[in-house]
DNA sequence: AGCGCGACCTAA
DNA sequence: TAAGTTAGGTCGCGCT
């Protein structure tokens, strides 16, 4: 389209990206696909039965309907009754099959009143009312639709020449070979940016959207093909960026809509697009009345809509959101990408481009855009710009983090559309497979009732022998006989469980009657560790072991494929798929013991992790009796840590590997026990929680720091803990000084207590797991929401939101949920943070457990938390920080502290120094000024502007606090400074 | 003060 | 309607 350079010729490739979960009606059309179950038929069943049914049926199914909403009535509801012959897989029947009638409905959502319908009973002719069981009627119906039609997600498809009017079956080429590649996909990334009224988030009922920013990518390609910038009022131009300036807001929205159409992404992204941006969009274009605005998907007629969303898994949470649909487009929401993918401190885009990009982004205020947006063509402009930017960062973390290939990926290996990636839980993934692999072997699943059962019993995590740590190592002069630390590991562990025993999906809880019916010996079963009974894989083999193997051996393939491929944008696919695989076959194991799920069988989990703790008992074992100089000092689940007494690296891992070799010979191959890593020196604090330098693979390569559960790793305390612990253990294990790491400890609680650590570093996070309400006990951050709630509810933590709070000083004995605060409105208000509610329950306990091993309980506590540096230096904290708000209210002497009776600057006593103390405030004056234009022009390079002003009040920058608090401290000054009137001398 | 329990987050 | 598992440490709250 003319007005846009650089747009690309259209592609002659046709591509069907998947099939997006809102697609499906497409699907219908063309494919003349329709959905289906299965039932259990009654005993004595047969054809004759098949007729009555349906008509029952069809009539039970119309009049249901009849009560409900009078939405489109197909011609047909049911679209036939088969009679098949199959199994379940659930359960052995020693090659039995049984009678199931397929049913067929003309669309996805008659499955459920059809299969409720069956399932209660309907009249089965002269058999009466009978029950039936349904199988396979929870499939979702795209899974179902790929299954029958041999695609996998985001796989190419290759159509007829001449159109595609009339297609038999589809075409789907295994992502293989020639079409192992990605699509040249385009990828829209955009932001918008809306006037806000002063302290109130934009609601779309009121606030007007002043600019949209846009920019295309080609996937593969370095730079993006357009940038555009949408924009109400005129405005300045842009370097690299097209302006589109428009009189009206209904404009704005119309021709945006438009470019989306005309642009055709197959994939939409930007920063929180989901809950935010798109809704926005959509709600704003409704008030104002553009009635071509919501059509931004691929189906004619079919327009966008916002519904509400809640999702919730023990994994991620509950979630509750906004979804708008957009059929025919991937909506992939990089905040929801993070989400699930990333364990992070804060997800504002801000910290998130800092984390991955290294590189600050620029925060400018609500009440801030409104003004720039009143200004003229260049505010306009530095607005247009600051937009253009959130815009292109999706684009740069998509890239960065390789989110495309690593879902394109996931999608091909689990067969599952993209957008479920996204959107749904780990089940479906294993469902997907499951059904493939099913229908391979003729087998159907279940649908089974989840009913909340009892917990089954996990792994073993071996208590940990204490008492034994670096300074085993760092007492001893070098040269002498030192303690090392080896890893053994049996990979893999639960995947060779599930494979080799072939525990999926049939299992024997019969009577010994039962089995000489089936006519089985004593050979033909396993009796699992917590006793249930297996069929071995000789007689059958289990569904699931497929689904495993396959992956497992897909694995191997892709392995080899990297050796020999060169190409980088190949190895890129496969190195995404080589993760993908893995990813997978780990998951496979909880799907089994998922009992909210959708097929659990507690009984292979039991089993599963039962031979686990067999074996890891047996390890231990078998190492100790064997090697009696080795001991095991600590394992969880599927390692062991043990102790050998050799004088070098390279002698621990040739030990390891022996120990771990003899140790293998004594399982049923392929399970093997691996050395895996050396550690030297090792810090075990307690199950779940140590710390090492690393040696992987024994080699005599940079150690790396390994550390398991502590402070260190962990969201929900503040930094300077987390970076605290960090330094120490470094200091302690690498450069193996703990004088120095209690010497750097010592300083920096001589810093917090004189209140010289920047508030970033004192900021908690923890998630909003549940409504406040839901809560039996108050806590800091739930109390922190609510409050914030009251202040304004738009711009309000929600649920599955991470809280950022900082502890401020109160009353005597006041709780700390009524003392938690938003760090930046602590910093804005000058509230006084409660330094010692940092040091006794943010840092005291962490360092002491770590000092604790090395210097002994009285010593680390005396060293640490009672020496001269928890003395605080008044002097600094009184009058530059929290309290100079007060000081200024009753004047004391800045020469002696004495209380003044006036508001003069010294008292009598110190007149004759008068001079030397001015000079004195000047020069802090100047040491503050320098500070702080350091600072200012740090924010300016970020917004990549030095001619100016800096806006950014980003509450996940430290440099923003620290900017803010010699800003603060500066002002403080001078009025101080002030107090001298004009000097005499 | 000590204990039980809920909440959070992590290891594997 | 859909939602991977258990084991484990640590901290704050509220009760005794």
């Amino acid at each position: 389209p003319r007005g846009f350079p650089g747009w690309p010729h259209p592609s002659p490739i046709l591509r069907m990206f998947g099939v997006t979960g809102e697609g499906h009606s497409v699907c219908l059309h063309l494919h003349g696909f329709s959905p289906y179950f299965y039932v259990l038929a009654p005993p004595g069943a047969g054809e004759a039965h098949l007729e009555p049914l349906e008509r029952e049926l069809e009539a039970a199914l119309r009049r249901e309907q009849r009560g409900g909403n009078p939405k489109f009535q197909p011609p047909k509801n049911v679209l036939g009754l088969t009679l098949v012959r199959k199994q379940s897989i659930l359960g052995f029947q020693g090659g039995l099959q049984s009678l199931f009638v397929r049913v067929g409905v003309s669309l996805p959502r008659l499955v459920a009143p059809a299969r409720r319908l069956l399932e209660r009973g309907l009249r089965w002719g002269n058999l009466g009312v009978q029950p039936a069981p349904p199988f396979e009627a929870n499939i979702d119906f795209e899974i179902r639709f790929m299954a029958d039609s041999g695609l996998v997600g985001c796989c190419w498809v290759e159509l007829p020449p001449g159109g595609f009017r009339c297609w038999g079956a589809l075409r789907g080429h295994p992502p293989e070979g020639a079409w192992l590649g990605l699509p040249p996909l385009r990828l829209l990334s955009f932001d918008i940016e809306c006037a806000g009224r002063k302290g109130v988030f934009p609601e779309p009922q009121q606030d007007p959207v002043i600019a949209i920013a846009a920019v295309a990518l080609r996937q593969g390609a370095r730079e993006p093909f357009l940038r555009v910038v949408f924009t109400l009022r005129s405005c300045a131009a842009l370097r690299g960026a097209t302006v589109r300036s428009f009189e009206s807001e209904r404009e704005l929205l119309q021709s945006w809509a438009e470019f989306v159409r005309i642009v055709d992404p197959d994939v939409v992204t930007g920063y929180n697009i989901h809950n935010f941006d798109l809704p926005y969009l959509i709600q704003r274009a409704q008030v104002l009345q553009v009635e071509s605005f919501p059509y931004l998907g691929r189906v004619r007629g079919v327009p966008s809509q916002v519904r509400d969303s809640a999702f919730q898994s023990r994994q991620l949470g509950r979630r509750e959101g906004k979804v708008v649909t957009s059929p025919g487009r991937v909506t992939l929401d990089m905040l929801q990408v993070l989400l699930r993918e990333h364990k992070l401190r804060s997800y504002s885009l801000n910290a998130v481009s800092a984390h991955f990009l290294h590189e600050q982004k620029e925060d400018v205020p609500h009440g801030i855009i409104t003004e720039l947006q009143n200004g003229d063509a260049q505010t306009r402009r530095r607005l247009a710009l600051y937009c253009l930017k959130d815009a292109m960062l999706p684009l740069r973390l998509l890239e960065r983090l390789m989110t495309l290939v690593t879902l394109v990926e996931m999608a091909r290996v689990t067969a599952v559309p993209l957008s479920y990636l996204l959107t749904r839980g780990q089940q479906v993934k294993v469902v997907a497979q499951l059904l493939r692999q099913a229908m391979q072997e003729d087998l159907l699943l279940p649908v089974v009732k989840s009913e909340g059962g009892e917990d089954f019993e996990g792994a073993t995590v071996i208590e940990p022998l204490k008492g034994l740590g670096p300074q085993d190592f760092i007492r001893t002069p070098t040269g002498q006989l030192s303690p090392y630390w080896s890893i053994l590991v049996h990979t893999g562990l639960y995947w060779f469980i599930l494979v080799h025993t072939g525990l999926y999906w049939f299992i024997l809880v019969y009577t010994g009657l039962y089995w000489s019916l089936l006519r089985l010996g004593p050979q033909d079963f396993i009796r699992t560790p917590t006793g249930q009974l297996f069929v071995t894989p000789r007689v059958r083999r289990g569904v699931l072991p497929r689904v495993l193997e396959g992956l497992l051996a897909a694995r191997s393939r892709v392995k080899a494929a990297l050796a020999e491929e060169q190409d980088p944008e190949r190895r890129q696919v496969l190195d995404g798929r080589q993760l993908a695989l893995k990813v997978s076959a780990n998951s496979v194991y909880g799907f089994t013991g998922a009992q909210a799920g959708r097929l659990p069988c507690l009984e292979i989990s039991q089993s599963v992790t039962g031979f686990g703790r067999q074996m890891i008992e047996k390890t231990k074992q078998l190492v100790e009796s064997e090697y009696p100089d080795v001991q095991v000092v600590y394992g969880d689940t599927d390692s062991v840590m043990c102790r050998l007494k050799v004088p070098s690296v390279p002698e621990a891992a040739a030990l390891g590997r022996a120990v771990a070799t003899w140790v293998s010979g004594h399982f049923p191959p392929p399970i093997r026990l691996e050395f895996e890593k050396v550690y030297l020196p090792y810090l075990l604090i307690s199950k779940k929680r140590y710390a090492g330098l690393c040696f992987s693979g024994g080699s005599g390569g940079t150690p790396k720091l390994d550390c398991k559960g502590l402070e260190a790793v962990r969201r929900d305390n503040c930094p300077l803990a987390a970076n605290l612990v960090t330094a120490c253990l470094r200091r302690i294990l690498l450069h193996r000084d703990p004088q120095g790491a209690v010497a750097h400890a010592q300083e920096v609680i001589s810093d917090l207590l004189c209140n010289r650590i920047d508030i970033s570093q004192l900021v908690i996070t923890k998630e909003l797991t549940r409504a406040a309400s839901a809560y039996s006990a108050p806590q800091a951050h739930v109390a922190l929401a609510e409050r914030l709630r009251r202040r304004d509810p738009g711009s309000a933590p929600g649920l599955g939101d991470r809280v950022p709070y900082v502890i401020v000083s109160g009353a005597r004995g006041q709780p700390a949920y009524e003392r938690s605060e938003d760090p930046v409105f602590a910093l804005e208000q000058n509230l006084p943070i409660d330094t010692r509610y940092y040091l006794e329950q943010q840092l005291s306990r962490p360092l002491l457990r770590i000092f604790e091993p090395i210097l002994g309980e009285g010593r680390a506590q005396a060293v640490l938390l009672q020496g001269e540096h928890t003395r605080c230096k008044t002097l600094l904290t009184a009058r530059s920080g929290a309290l100079s708000a007060f000081t200024s209210k009753r004047s004391s002497c800045i020469g002696c502290r004495a209380l003044l009776p006036h508001h003069g600057a010294v008292c009598d006593f110190c007149r004759q120094r008068e001079s030397e103390l001015y000079q004195k405030e000047v020069s802090q004056v100047w040491h503050l000024e320098r500070s702080f234009s350091r600072l200012w022009s740090q924010c300016q390079r970020c917004q990549s502007s030095l001619l100016q002003d800096v806006l950014c009040s980003s509450r996940d920058c430290p440099i923003f606090y620290m900017r803010r608090k010699v800003q603060k401290d500066l002002e403080a000054q001078l009025e101080l400074l002030r107090r001298f009137g004009t000097p005499q001398w």
